[in-house]
DNA sequence: ACCTTTCTGTAGCCGATTTTACATAAACCG
DNA sequence: CGGTTTATGTAAAATCGGCTACAGAAAGGT
């Protein structure tokens, strides 16, 4: 075990990773600009790149903090839940939270980044792979559900998953227009009659 | 009328537009940089800003241009159908076709700003406003729909209506996102779903 | 013809943003 | 306690964005 060597840091990377990613949740990589960064650090920039490399590198490491923590609710109710629509609709709802759970609104997976300015090009790429892990669990579940009867055999996973992945997309982003809870839950009922004509 | 004074411009301003309208739509509000649009235009800086004013400016006039020209079809559609099922229908087409008829995919009214930088503020609300002019028109048919017994007296139009502009908002981000046609066209069948449950 | 008006291209300003030199401070090692 | 290593703050470099001064060009008015 390596002694720690050289001055120690002034603060705790992984709090200060936790208000990376508030920061980026908020803003986007795009309006999250250094200044903002080290200010909710609450250090000077060269701590900061000392600390995370770039910019770049800090948010990759926020999107994956995201991931293993915010993001990782909703999909653990979607597989816990017994039937696929009980499973679905807590996924919904756990989406919900999470988009109301931030000053913005929103899903940092689905809002980080969406101009298509070259600069952006690597975080949008993260992004993207990372909403179709989530597009893929959805499936995965739903095909579980076909395969134990829960759901018709005539069942159509891929595209009931596309589907659904959709209502969090519109779930996001009324968020971040604003919507309320009773006006974001009011797209649920409508989204689980799918289940019924599939 | 007063006679043309001075010299005269050296290209067509409604042209003009609908190229500025094009990278707009393509790169966002904040992805367009002056010199992308200067360069469909193919013209240098000064004359853009003697047409327009400012990038905000351009960036106003573009988007009424779509909400005229581009955005009225779906939304035309929607009022045209007999039936409140076969309107919705043809709008999620007319959006299908509208999302992949431009390079970037999705529409522009949705996709044209989302980060918050303090310099896309009035373009944000600009968009904000034609995004509630559309729930608006959305929840009209719908109501209209109700009255006239096309839907059961106990359908809520405004609640369908945030549902049907989350679909187009999803199929935007989907089109975004690369999807195909075919994987748009698969959103439509359990989005209508819900008007059997209402 | 000459003046006024307006547009055009070159070239550059001005501000903002990400990133880094540099000198200094704070820890451990021998 | 001197030396090495790493972090910190100031301050600025490097770059890039929107925008504009200027001088010249192309039209109409008189």
């Amino acid at each position: 075990m390596p002694a720690a060597r050289g001055r120690p840091r002034s603060f705790d990377r992984g709090w200060a990773l936790q208000r990376l990613l508030d920061v980026f949740w908020s803003k986007g990589f795009e309006g999250a600009q250094i200044g903002d960064l080290t200010a909710a650090i609450g250090v000077a920039p060269p701590s900061f790149y000392a600390a995370f490399g770039s910019k770049e590198a800090a948010f990759r490491e926020a999107v994956d903090l995201y991931i293993a923590t915010v993001g990782a609710a909703p999909m653990q109710a979607l597989e816990d839940a017994p039937t696929a629509r009980a499973g679905l609709r807590a996924m919904l709802e756990g989406s919900i939270d999470v988009a109301l759970s931030n000053r913005s609104g929103g899903c940092l997976l689905i809002l980080g980044v969406v101009s298509s300015l070259p600069a952006s090009d690597n975080p949008r790429a993260h992004l993207l792979r990372a909403r179709r892990k989530t597009l893929a669990l959805i499936r995965d579940r739903l095909e579980r559900a076909r395969d134990t009867g829960d759901l018709p055999p005539e069942a159509d996973p891929a595209r009931l998953a596309a589907f659904y992945h959709g209502i969090m997309q519109a779930i996001s982003f009324q968020a971040r227009d604003g919507a309320s809870r009773e006006a974001l839950q009011a797209l649920i009922e409508p989204a689980l009659a799918a289940l019924r004509a599939a």
